[in-house]
DNA sequence: CTAAAAAATGTTAAGGCTAACAGTTGTGTG
DNA sequence: CACACAACTGTTAGCCTTAACATTTTTTAG
């Protein structure tokens, strides 16, 4: 007993032999369809269990024409957004018995796009959860293309005539900026990510909207690629290039670590010489020095959603239009009124620890 | 013209009836299988350009019984390492025409990991990727229980009699040690991740092997969860339980910055008064303040290997054991010697910009 | 007790593809 | 020109399930 497989797996012929019945009524009780007698059912389940039989979803997914799997189409998976929805995703979709095909989307582009949900539509996928940076005429490209697979879309700009389940960038970028103008600042400087990227175009625009409803306007941008490393060499061009700031708006919490540093190593402040806010508020943010002040996004609650915004459409419902998801502004020590002098005190009380402790 | 889709996607059939030739002559062209007539070639890529037809992947696999994808079996892939091996799996296996189903174990325990792996076999995987901690044991009992489906582990006892790709976690955590007690430190603690993780386990083994050759042993321990609040708090739990150390050896980078915010919050400087070392090498590591010193591990690349692996195994070869990939120690400013005494000068230096700044 | 309805089971034909074998046509050789 | 052999193409029988309908029980109502 234990061992679960034989040479080779049973199928449902070799259960309705052993139990001496009808494929078909194996059938009705493994999926639990249609009536079957108590006592066929008990041969069949006994069947069943001595053959360790296990239903082949190809199979089932050829003859129902409903695979039962989804496929998720997302660009680089390593960073935080992707692998955050990923994990909301991956967990509805088990949930309810979907699996989840992934598929990296090496390039941007539409071409990288198609090709990948190509692949995925040939595994024959109920269904496509497309995070993958597209314009609205990309999109809607892809919805013709694809128009026999429902898809719901996760990173186009909000408005797009297709069914999808977005963050409201513009709004966190709006929080973020109108932070920093409540607080007093005037000269601000920000650090964006590649705006082929759907996403962060709102952000950016968001962040310049705000400014120049106060009659202000970035001093200084510098783009970066998402990582600690581009932030850091951001924020030393943006020092380099002889601007004073006060404020710097920061395309996610990632680079903001970069900026942080050097700022620091600069010998200034934050947030007395600088506050800096960041986007995503990520596990680290809270515990950074100083912590971050930044746009909180619930990624995994967001993939949920996306799936389950999928799974009605294929349940035949037409769900209506999810409203954009609305990002949050989380306030740490990184940001402060720009005109607070240096804390003397606070400044030679470090200093002292420093020099006294042990 | 472009629509790539008409109202039922068209079959081999369709395709041979148009081109006025047998579906096997199809397939072949298609597959590139067999000899075909320049000539029928032409006539039947052309019916296939025209009906655009797609092989349906699900029946080509219950012909082949091979369904060109993969199982991968991991816990939270929200995490650092998951999402990275993520990231090198999937694209080594896009390389080569295979899909990955991505299935999450979603507790710690043998009875999770049978269960997820179930679920995929049903799929018809032709092979499965285990990133769960697993005892040798409970690796032996799956091997058995699976044994009809090839499978390569990513997270088992090194020597584990099963396929695996593994990183030298043991070699990785005396790599850390070592660099501690060579530079002096003597007293060192230890904020390491649950003990259920096998990885981990070879971790701490390694930590207090290097310091009882030494003669030494952890001065403390606590346990964290891999989140940075929860090494933040494993580290107020040290320093609150009074005992002094020199050294701190974490079991990750993420818990390391949490590390990192508690002391200095307590005032204790980085590393002058600790040393702290992590484990990973995050992007965020090298821009941390002070820059973390820790322990190198490519997923990817490991992911990577780790699929190759398999694909071998599918390809009816027998490959040899991999060896374990060898981490690599990477030493930055978090670390020193334990008897430096407080740098007098730099600390002025640093106050003096403090206050003169702007 | 019987007819009609309901329940239980079986049969047949797909679903879209490939493996294996069976033909057919064409080429080169003695 | 017949023969062997290659090149090409077609036919048949699955792979494992389910849908749809057909048939055989059983139950229920009259």
């Amino acid at each position: 007993m234990g061992s679960e497989s034989a040479d080779k797996p049973a199928t449902l012929a070799d259960v309705a032999r052993l139990a001496g019945v009808s494929q078909q009524t194996v059938s009705r009780v493994v999926n639990n369809t249609g009536p079957v007698a108590t006592r066929t059912r008990a041969r069949v389940s006994e069947a069943v269990g001595q053959l360790n039989y296990v239903p082949n979803r190809l199979a089932q997914g050829l003859a129902r024409r409903r695979s039962h799997s989804i496929g998720f189409a997302t660009n680089d998976i390593a960073l935080h957004a992707p692998s955050q929805l990923t994990s909301g995703i991956e967990r509805a979709a088990r949930e309810v018995g979907y699996s989840l095909i992934v598929s990296i989307v090496p390039d941007y582009g539409l071409g990288s796009v198609t090709q990948t949900l190509r692949v995925l539509r040939e595994r024959q996928v109920d269904g496509l959860l497309i995070n993958a940076s597209l314009s609205r005429a990309d999109a809607a490209e892809i919805r013709r293309r694809f128009a026999d697979v429902p898809c719901v879309f996760l990173d186009v700009p909000p408005g797009t005539p297709v069914h999808a389940a977005l963050l409201d960038q513009r709004r966190g970028a709006v929080l973020a900026a109108e932070h920093l103008t409540r607080l007093g600042h005037t000269r601000i400087a920000c650090i964006h990510a590649p705006q082929d990227a759907v996403a962060e175009h709102s952000r950016l625009q968001g962040w310049q909207d705000v400014l120049s409803n106060q009659g202000l306007s970035l001093v200084g941008q510098q783009e970066g690629d998402w990582s600690p490393a581009s932030g850091y060499r951001a924020t030393v061009a943006l020092l380099a290039s002889g601007v004073a700031f006060s404020g710097l708006l920061v395309g996610n919490d990632q680079m903001a670590v970069g900026a942080l540093r050097a700022l620091w190593e600069r010998g200034l402040r934050v947030p007395g010489d600088v506050s800096v806010i960041g986007y995503d508020d990520t596990a680290e943010s809270a515990l950074l020095i100083p912590p971050l002040s930044t746009v909180r996004q619930d990624f995994p609650t967001l993939g949920r959603r996306a799936f389950h915004h999928l799974k009605a459409l294929l349940d035949g419902q037409e769900p209506q239009t999810m409203p954009l998801t609305q990002p949050e502004l989380v306030v740490r020590a990184s940001t402060a009124a720009p005109d607070e002098r240096p804390d003397w005190r606070t400044a030679l009380k470090v200093l002292e620890t420093h020099l006294t402790n042990r």
